[in-house]
RNA sequence: GCCGAAGUAGCUCAGUGGUAGAGCAGCUCACUCGUAAUGAGCAGGCCGAGGGUUCAAUUCCCUCCUUCGGCUCCA
């Protein structure tokens, strides 16, 4: 007798063995015809799997993530399947599920490319239509081995693998369909004739293990679902993330460009694009001269000494551009600066300081250069020059955890009064090549956390992700349309004032240390107006838009412009009295994202009405013009910074 | 930096071993127009750069640059 206990706590009782499918079909047809997998006492199994004892028991269907997992997995090892068929010799790693899809990573004899992809999938459906079983055995190691003789990379699995992986005492798990075997935990789906809905989508380069000095694989991405409408949807919404593209948008838009002749990673704001980062820069600025900070200026480059001594040199040399020389004096270099923060430390540096002026507060929008690969560059979010709204702290120890829980607070409304709603934070420890005394990076580490804990922020601990000289708060948001974006940072750094020899005196006439904090916010303004322009696709709020109303008109309304441009004073706005059609007029304001398009003809000026179209809303027709203007008032209205 | 893909008019793209085409945008003219592109005409290109093969290269080959999708990296 065997009880099998399911989630609502009802009992399911056996007189023998019974397998996972079998025990779906006792509840119902239905269900044992959408069973994917199943949870035996916490553990995901195949249906196939023979339940023997009184178990717990979840059975996943299609609409859960772990029935999609195992159908992409499934699919992932139909893909190395079809590759080894048509490319005998090639020697397969890795294919796991991932977000929306699944991936598999090959060494082939010869690199393939994009379009043998096609008689990849074609072969998958091959496989698809034979109507393969997968089939679970448990082998020992030393047989594994022997099994997968030729492949490198299966070797080193089976010699390091651990339970997770499939491996129980001396046992390795491998699944079998047709002529294909692969190492593999499990659970899969029961029949290659259940992956029907599926594309390849890119073949990409990954390193094996995802360490840069091992060899090079190919890696081909694929998406896989249980229905052709998910897989519809899915490439659906891969079409809408792209037309968000800001690279895309910011041509259409008129607001950056990059030219061949500027170089890689360097942007140059077109009219309409500098008024968007103008706002978004000013209201960055006013928010923090509202709250404590001071403004200071510095230049582009700096002498190599100060590098050496700040220790960007030693750590970060690969990331800087190379030095600028001077032929007359060869002792006498300049590097464009990667970061503010020494020539912020020389600033502090200029005076004696007392206890009494800390917390000192710098905050500069300091445009750095760091020399970014070229493979990693990505238009604005990923740009060799750009420009942080970037601030360094200098306070005593004591200092430091209201400082960091005034940082929490002002980033979360300052990323609120931009749209961003969902916040997240991470806490990033110290990393492998540091500088610093261990006592130090625990205190500094205990501070973050601990205003993290009073904020009642929730966060992850990202082990080894911190800076060289110090650890980190990242905050996260979400947009739009789910995604993640790293946002602001905030660091505390006891190292750099070291470096520095950084002093103040204090109430006992003593000279101390100081501690620094390093934060930007909204990070690099270069790379937080792509996300505005993702995130909005477009559709900047109005306060943000670069073209804040249009006056479309019909007619000659010339004077009944002029009275309602004077109760307009100061919106940004464009007139369009051409003589065309007014749906043309409608067409191009709404091509050119404007949030606002007042429409006027001759009957308007006697009436002293308009026609308001305002993005997202329904057209409105004869609207008495105080209205009107009360109305596009409310929609450009810059959002009030409060703390 | 590495693997793959791509670079043709301002933009989006077609095309060919015999030095190029469309739509949109631009300019000119006509139309004077009430909710998502009026019509006609004109102008616009060293086919990313350099080298090679060829009688002839935008097309084929090589190198480089840039862009795109990933990997690694992101102080």
């Amino acid at each position: 007798m065997i009880k099998i206990t399911l989630p609502d706590k009802s009992v399911k009782e056996f007189d023998s063995d019974i397998d996972g499918i079998g025990l779906a079909k006792s509840i119902s047809n239905s269900l044992a015809k959408s069973a994917v997998c199943i949870d035996v006492n916490g553990e995901l199994k195949d249906l196939s799997y023979v339940i023997k004892e009184d178990s717990k028991c979840k059975i996943y269907t299609k609409q859960d993530q772990y029935a999609l997992d195992t159908l992409r997995h499934s699919t992932a090892h139909v893909l190395a399947q079809a590759v080894l068929n048509l490319f005998p010799g090639t020697e397969y790693a890795v294919g796991p599920p991932i977000e929306d899809g699944f991936y598999y990573d090959f060494l082939f004899k010869e690199n393939i490319k994009e379009s043998d992809l096609s008689s990849i999938e074609n072969e998958m459906r091959r496989i698809n239509k034979a109507n393969q079983l997968f089939i679970r055995e448990e082998i020992s190691i030393s047989v594994a081995k022997n099994k997968f003789l030729k492949q490198q990379f299966k070797q080193e699995l089976i010699s390091t693998a651990d339970p997770s992986e499939g491996v129980e005492g001396d046992n390795i798990s491998i699944y079998k369909n047709d002529n294909f075997e692969d190492l593999c935990r499990g659970p899969h789906v029961s029949s290659t004739s259940q992956i029907n809905h599926f594309k390849l989508t890119k073949l990409a380069g990954a390193y094996w293990r995802g360490i840069e000095t091992n060899p090079q694989l190919q890696r081909i991405y694929g998406t896989a679902w249980f229905s052709k409408e998910e897989l519809d949807n899915y490439l659906a919404r891969q079409k809408e993330a792209e037309k968000r593209d800001h690279r895309k948008l910011g041509n259409e838009l008129d607001l950056f460009v990059n030219t061949d002749e500027l170089g890689p990673g360097q942007f140059l704001w077109k009219p309409k694009g500098s008024i968007l980062r103008q706002n978004i820069e000013d209201y960055s600025k006013k928010a923090h001269a509202d709250n404590g900070y001071e403004y200071a200026y510095t230049p582009h480059i700096g002498r190599s000494v100060l590098w050496e001594t700040s220790g960007h040199l030693d750590y970060y040399k690969e990331g800087m551009y190379p030095p600028l020389k001077n032929e007359d004096n060869k002792d006498d270099e300049y590097y464009l600066k990667p970061m503010n923060c020494p020539f912020h430390i020389l600033i502090y540096k200029s005076d004696i300081r007392s206890y009494k002026e800390l917390p000192l507060r710098f905050f500069e929008l300091g445009s750095v250069y760091r020399y970014e690969k070229t493979g990693v560059l990505h238009g604005l979010l990923r740009a060799r020059g750009f420009t942080q709204d970037d601030a360094h702290i200098f306070c005593t120890n004591d200092q430091i955890e209201e400082e960091i829980l005034n940082l929490l607070t002002f980033s979360i409304k300052l990323l609120n009064a931009f749209g961003f709603d969902s916040i997240e934070a991470d806490l990033s420890t110290r990393p492998e090549k540091s500088i610093g005394n261990d006592d130090d990076w625990l205190k500094a580490t205990n501070s973050l956390a601990s205003a993290l804990d009073n904020q009642n922020i929730s966060y992850v601990t990202a082990h080894g992700e911190g800076a060289f000289y110090g650890p980190k708060i990242d905050l996260h948001v979400k947009d739009a349309i789910g995604r993640r974006w790293q946002l602001s940072t905030i660091q505390v750094d006891f190292s750099q004032p070291d470096n520095f020899d950084l002093q103040y005196v204090d109430s006992n006439n003593k000279r101390i240390r100081p501690v620094m904090i390093h934060r930007a916010l909204l990070g690099s303004i270069e790379r937080f107006t792509g996300i505005l322009i993702e995130n909005y696709a477009g559709h900047f709020p109005g306060w943000l838009a670069p073209v804040q109303v249009k006056i479309l008109t019909i007619g000659e309304v010339s004077n009944y412009v002029k009275e309602i441009l004077k109760s307009l004073k100061n919106v940004r706005l464009e007139i369009d009295d051409r003589s065309i059609r007014l749906g043309e007029k409608i067409h191009d304001s709404t091509k050119e994202k404007v949030p606002v398009s007042i429409i006027i003809g001759e009957k308007d000026v006697s009436l002293r009405t308009m026609a308001l179209n305002i993005h997202d809303q329904d057209n409105q027709k004869d609207i008495k013009l105080e209205d009107g203007i009360k109305q596009i008032k409310n929609v450009i209205k810059v959002p009030k910074f409060k703390l």
